[in-house]
DNA sequence: TGCAAATATTTTGCATGCAAATTATTATGT
DNA sequence: ACATAATAATTTGCATGCAAAATATTTGCA
């Protein structure tokens, strides 16, 4: 038999391996202007679109594994970006509030995605839109395991 | 102005983030079996195409660190998978060469692919090709960076 | 009321991904 | 031949991703 399942060419999987390495990749640079890593960065999106949530909620919305959800806090902490705070009512949750530095960040934020996008001159807007809805097909299915 | 070129479900990297996290989390149990990791997988898949290949052409083709290979062939040997072998007309360069047992451990891993695949019913045989040709888009502009 | 089960986070240990520095060896130009 | 540049790998330091164990609290139920 000739294999061609096992073939590295023939591997959804390691097709998406390449393209997310190669996207993060292409965000270092821009990110690097803000002292962010893409996870980081990940992190700051969704406290810039919904602020003051749990750390539960923020695991949710951006997929980051929570073990290293925690070490993510911590440094963007130090980098005084946000605040982890206590909620008085249930001592085990907490809520993550950006600080004033991490909200203004947000406007030198505004260019990012245009600047990743631009070292991807062969994709269209209309290919972009139906990457990603063919991606969610692969993102749905498993995610709410665990 | 609406930050939308900033919102989390806009940004196409993420989907692939998400996308890769979650398809790599399926090949765990599967791969458990074979005591493989993901990377030592996508190794042992290219040597399986192709055995007795450099270091460097084994890096080109499953686009691995060229940091994190050395580590991952030295655990590789020491589950007696593969032998580096050092080239005699060039010292610098080194062959990897499956053993045996590597090879052998090919067909325990046929049906690792469609193991996967059943893990994601939502896509469809022409969906998953749509996305491959997609994700090449992705993959080609800066994979010959560096 | 009291204690086991459920929650929310953190911690730990291992395996990368990545950039930069380092080492060893070979190719080049003069 | 020789010094320098180019190659091929490895090493190092930092930042996750992930599973499993550990902590701290709160819920639920007998």
């Amino acid at each position: 038999m000739s294999f061609e399942k096992l073939q590295l060419k023939n591997q959804l999987c390691h097709r998406l391996y390449m393209a997310s390495n190669n996207i993060a990749r292409a965000y270092r640079e821009p990110l690097m202007a803000l002292n962010l890593t893409y996870p980081q960065y990940v992190v700051m999106m969704a406290l810039w679109e919904k602020d003051g949530i749990s750390i539960a909620e923020l695991i949710e919305q951006t997929a980051i594994d929570g073990g290293a959800m925690t070490q993510i806090l911590k440094k963007m902490t130090d980098k005084n970006l946000l605040r982890i705070i206590k909620n008085e009512h249930d001592k085990r949750k907490r809520v993550i509030k950006l600080s004033e530095s991490g909200q203004a960040l947000k406007l030198k934020a505004t260019d990012i995605p245009d600047k990743v996008l631009c070292q991807f001159p062969s994709i269209t807007p209309s290919q972009g839109k139906q990457l990603m809805d063919l991606l969610d097909l692969v993102v749905a299915p498993t995610s709410r395991q665990r």
